[in-house]
DNA sequence: GCCAACGTTGGC
DNA sequence: GCCAACGTTGGC
């Protein structure tokens, strides 16, 4: 199973909507690096979901239910053969765990979200995974 | 609101 | 194909 950090602005899609909602698709990604990585998901993989710009933490986790398919949110003209993949509310964080807390940590420099820090759908290792969920106060 | 990082566009 | 200009994202 492989792990993933997607981004949102909790003022266009937030983690309550998430859990409200349960199941999501997540589009509008318009960045090909970003494709590549929904791409690579597959089914049982989990995600942190991040609040950017207002919170700026991670709030929750989520499962992939769906991998890759056609964004419906491609507007007509519009070029790219852009995907989205369905996820599902599976925890969220005891703690909210901070970017100003992931910066703190020399153990998370390599992280993508801080080196890549417009990236919205990003790689998240094993270790990085688990040391962030010992962070959130809970289970991986 | 500002600015740095970075992707995209368009002139040459 | 290079590179300057411009737009967008996201932290501060």
């Amino acid at each position: 199973m492989a792990y993933w950090l997607v981004k949102s602005e909790p003022d266009a899609f937030s983690w309550e909507q998430q859990v409200l909602n349960r199941i999501e698709p997540w589009t509008g990604v318009r960045n090909h690096m970003a494709k590549n990585n929904l791409k690579a998901m597959a089914k049982g993989d989990r995600a942190f979901f991040y609040h950017s710009n207002i919170g700026k933490e991670i709030v929750g986790i989520v499962e992939v239910v769906r991998t890759a398919y056609p964004d419906p949110s491609i507007e007509p003209g519009e070029k790219g053969d852009w995907v989205c993949v369905d996820m599902k509310a599976l925890r969220p964080f005891k703690t909210p765990v901070t970017l100003a807390a992931l910066k703190a940590d020399p153990a998370f420099a390599d992280l993508p979200l801080i080196r890549m820090s417009r990236l919205s759908v990003s790689p998240v290792s094993d270790a990085h995974w688990h040391a962030i969920c010992a962070l959130g106060g809970t289970k991986p």
